[in-house]
DNA sequence: GAGAGTATGTACCGACCAGTACAACGGGGA
DNA sequence: TCCCCGTTGTACTGGTCGGTACATACTCTC
């Protein structure tokens, strides 16, 4: 989704072009998330994605606009996993539990991109950092939905849905630190133990 | 504490040297929280600080000098912190809500050393990124520490210490990124809020 | 005041930066 | 067969990077 350089006009690049991007969109998040962004010169791109410089510039437009790209990448599945909670039935708690669940998913399928997204966001200028911003407030946005409503049906205590959306966040978010995909735990256990922890917290 | 380029000789220097590499440290800690470490240059800090490279690098020893000492600036009070709480009399139950005040007194106090810390910390290479891994490490225990006693002291129910200290110090860690300063909310209001949250959701 | 050592600005270094120009390659369609 | 165009590598650009060399200015001690 998002900005490309330009749309699939339909020519012959389409067929193996978008394909081959988020290939080298992938393969440069875990770069990223190894060495940083700006730490990160083209000329390492190149040699991870196997290509000179000419080849990948023809993918990727700019550092930026790849940035961009791996941000995209994770903000689609955040959003799309926040959609799909807010459209099911269920009570707040059971909401809760399906978003962390999404989210800590998500977290532990692109750990790379995540870390680059939580890490590099400052580096997105202009509209790219204004739609990034809009997009994960749509995120939070969610999450405080869900809040508010435990509050009011008086399924949690009257707790700041704000402040408490943010302590939500940051128990989730922060996973990408320190998960290494070699846990006894799968990310469905993590989720489940947070929640344990979380909605037993306010509950009213 | 920590690394500097050389101890005080008791020579001239050591009379103002100090406090001002200290306000060069803090000052720089604010432009990279701002910019971002490797996007921030040498020239920048030189403007921030109004002095000439010459003048700068007599203080400073290297740029990357210059995150550690800013990385050693933040530890110290969290291990002081930390510290502080071990050496205290009081429950497990009392002794997490110490520790959730002094974290966010100190997010709070030094909102731009923080950043830092929490975003550029791999930018440290060699022996300071493996001293500041120790020190990171050592407080994490801290907070272990405190939760498996209050699960063997039937405080708490028998969570998982590591998660349960992963998902509390995510909780708190994450006010750096949306303090503002202009809350209602003073710190030790938020810390109380996490500390509702967290000791009611693993209380047995 | 003379001397010593700290503090500071300026000029400069080689390396590397993101990005571009452009020619050559290669495979599919006519 | 030949041509078109997506694809790719190479060579190159101006600019900036972190860091250094060095001469000068300042300030404190004797």
């Amino acid at each position: 989704m998002a900005a490309m350089p330009q749309a699939d006009g339909g020519s012959r690049r389409s067929a193996n072009w978008a394909t081959r991007r988020d290939a080298i969109v992938d393969t440069s998040a875990r770069v990223f998330a190894q060495n940083g962004y700006h730490a990160t010169g083209i000329n390492e791109l190149c040699a991870a994605n196997e290509l000179g410089k000419g080849a990948l510039y023809h993918y990727i437009g700019s550092k930026e606009e790849l940035l961009a790209a791996i941000h995209d990448r994770v903000m689609d599945e955040v959003l799309a996993s926040g959609a799909r909670v807010a459209a099911s039935s269920g009570t707040p708690s059971e909401k809760l539990v399906q978003l962390g669940d999404g989210l800590i998913d998500i977290i532990t399928r692109f750990p790379d991109h995540v870390w680059v997204f939580l890490h590099e966001f400052p580096a997105l200028t202009g509209e790219r950092a204004e739609t990034f911003r809009e997009r994960r407030r749509e995120y939070e946005k969610r999450v405080e939905t869900v809040i508010s409503a435990g509050v009011k049906a008086g399924e949690f205590r009257k707790v700041d849905p704000r402040l408490t959306t943010l302590a939500w966040l940051g128990m989730h978010n922060y996973t990408y630190l320190w998960w290494r995909g070699d846990r006894k735990l799968s990310p469905r256990d993590i989720a489940q133990r947070f929640a344990d922890i979380f909605i037993d917290g306010i509950r009213a």
